[in-house]
Formats: C-alpha cells, sequence, structure tokens
DNA sequence: CTAAGCGTTCAGAATATTCTAAACACAGCG
DNA sequence: CGCTGTGTTTAGAATATTCTGAACGCTTAG
C-alpha cells in the first residue's frame, strides 16, 4: 500500500469511528476497496490491514448491509471477493431510512407508550393539581411529537429525492416551562 | 416518578443509545427534565435516575452543549437547577454542523491529503501502469469528493432554512471499478 | 470418499467506555 | 477566618465492545 492510499485508509477510518453509522475498521476497509481496481479477497484485505480474518468477515457483513460494498466471484478462484460500491446516493438513502428514521420512530413510539399511561391513570387522580400536572405532561408529549412527526416526514421526502425545507421544524417551539434567567 | 413518565424515561434512553450523539444516560436526564413543570437540582436528577452527581453532572454538560438543557439559578437556593430546552430547531441544527458536517469535513480532508500524497508521488514511479493505477486512484478521490461536496452544501443550506434537494446527489455515481457479477 | 481451502461462529482476551466514590476546589454563611 | 454545602475532577471498578484464534461446517479438487 502506497502514502497515498495509507492515508486514506486512516482518514476514513478516523471519520467511519465518529460517524455513528460505521466502525473505525469498516471505514479502512472501504477505504481499502475503494481505491483498488480489482476485487480483494477476505485474506487479503485481512493481511493488508493486519487483522483477523473473522473480524474483516463480521465487519464486511455490515459493509455489505450498508451497500456500500459488494462480494463478487472471480472466475478463477474459490474466494469470496469484495469490491466497494460506488452509488453513493444508495447508500445515503439507506442510512436515512435504517438509521435515522429508525430512531425517530423509536422516539414517537416512546410518546405514544407515554400518553397511553397518562390516560389510563387519568382514571386514578383526582386532585386540581394532578390534573394541571397531567396536562402539562400532556401538552409537552405533543410538542415533542409534532416536531418528530415533521422530521419523520423530512426524511421520506427527501428519501424520495423530494425537495425539503426545514420551516416546519422551525416553528415547532413549544413553550418552555418557565422563564429562565441564564447563569453566567 | 409515575408511570407514563417512566416509559418516557426508558424510551428516550434507549432511543438516545442508538441516536449516536447523545448517550442513554443523556437521554434519560433529558426525558426526565422535559416533563417538569419546575427545573430540577443535580441532586434530584442524580436520584432520580439512581445514578452518582458526578456521572450526571459530565453527562448534563454534553446536553448543555447540544442546547438540550439549559442550567438556571433558582432563587432560594445554591443549587444548580436545570430545565429541559425545547428550541428542537435549534439543536437539530447544532448536531447537523457539529456531528454531520464535521465527518463530512473529515473525508473532504483525508481525500485532500491523499491527492497530495498522489501528486508527490508522481515524480517517482515512471511505468505506464503506474501512470495507469495513479489515474484510477485519482478518478476514484475526484468522485468521493464531488458527493461529499454536496452533502456539505446540502447540510449548510438546510441548516440556513433553504430548501434542500437531492438531486445533486443522486447523480454523484462514479463508474464501478469492474462490472460485478453479483453471487447468489 | 478424503483432504484441503474457505468463511463463519464462538469463547475468551484485549481494549474502550461508562460509572462510582473519594478527593478536591470554591463559594457563602456563621 | 473555618465550616458546610455545592459541583467538578480523577483513579479505579464495572461494564460493554472489539478483536483473536481455534473449532466447525460447507464446498470442491483430487
Amino acid at each position: 500500500m502506497d502514502a497515498a492510499h495509507g492515508i486514506f485508509v486512516d482518514g476514513l477510518g478516523a471519520a467511519a469511528s465518529t460517524s455513528g453509522v460505521l466502525s473505525l475498521l469498516q471505514g479502512r476497509i472501504f477505504a481499502l476497496l475503494y481505491l483498488q481496481q480489482a476485487p480483494l479477497a477476505l485474506e487479503d484485505i485481512a493481511s493488508e490491514l493486519q487483522q483477523s480474518k473473522s473480524n474483516v468477515s463480521i465487519n464486511i457483513r455490515g459493509l455489505i448491509e450498508w451497500h456500500l460494498v459488494r462480494r463478487i466471484s472471480v472466475p478463477g478462484s474459490r474466494k469470496d471477493h469484495y469490491e466497494a460500491a460506488t452509488n453513493f446516493w444508495r447508500v445515503m438513502q439507506e442510512v436515512m431510512e435504517r438509521r435515522f428514521r429508525w430512531t425517530v420512530r423509536q422516539v414517537l413510539a416512546a410518546i405514544t407508550e407515554s400518553e397511553r399511561a397518562l390516560a389510563e391513570d387519568g382514571g386514578r387522580g383526582r386532585g386540581a393539581a394532578q390534573r394541571a400536572t397531567a396536562a402539562f405532561v400532556s401538552g409537552r408529549l405533543a410538542g415533542l411529537r409534532l416536531f418528530f412527526t415533521a422530521v419523520d416526514a423530512a426524511i421520506s421526502a427527501f428519501t424520495q429525492g423530494k425537495p425539503v425545507t426545514a420551516d416546519t421544524l422551525q416553528n415547532v417551539i413549544p413553550l418552555a416551562a418557565s422563564v429562565p434567567r441564564q447563569r453566567g
């Protein structure tokens, strides 16, 4: 591996490790493959990056799931070979859907569950103070739902190639709990 | 903490832990504060979530940096109090800039460094094969740069409230290294 | 049918991260 | 002044993650 290649592998590895999507090693594997004209065998990747085959095997599976790497069969050889994919837009769609949107849905699900628990609880507590608290909580949940629903819609539009504006998001600002005096 | 509150805290904790932005505990802290009418002291948060004060202290610092929580001073008390912020758009801008965009810049920096190393190397190797390889690598780096530059611009536009379309991104598809025969 | 080559799985080692409790620093009160 | 109640720092414990090498199963060459 020459100098440029080494720098690229290290750089993408570092970027990947802070991405929240790929591991450091996955970044390195992709970088190695991306600058390669011919597909590489698992063993070649492992030795080039000084990692065990098992580790490369596991990490490369993730890269394939993100559509960042393709497994291809090379005629003369029994080994699996791999090459970098270059349709980055496809990868981005995948990340948007499977990671960001999934997290958004998790939040929405939590809100829904909390609202249900709150409603069931309404049959119990009776005091005026308790009703006021419930109303406050309900309002807060509604505010968060509004925002995350908008985010969900924005991601959906973006991945479908439609233009996206932030204006819905910008205007979702529930009232603060108190008038804060910021501290120095 | 009542049932609805508990569900919300657990749900946001789970969501946060897979977000790549917040830790599990940060998700829980925010959830706790968000459903609270009055600001809470550090100690209250720690005892409610069954964590040490030091741990809460460290995690809450991150929440403040993301503008998800505000530190406020309560007249009667010497303790620091905290309340949830509700300007989620602001938070999103921050995350876009400080996390996504930063990763994008890391990739662009890696590309630039690699290109420089490649150019310096050009003064050395002389064979036709070596020149062809260098040309290929150069093309690959250029392709990646194109895409990530577009992503950078898109993030920039989005955080400034301008509409964003994916069309630039969709069309950045460098040629594959080989014509792959996909394996079953 | 056997043996070799290959990728994957798995138990445990190596490493990184998260968390705690004790020590510390700093403020306000007596 | 010193004492008390704060938040922060820090060293190390607890936990989670990543990595390795051996074992396994599958395929194919001989």
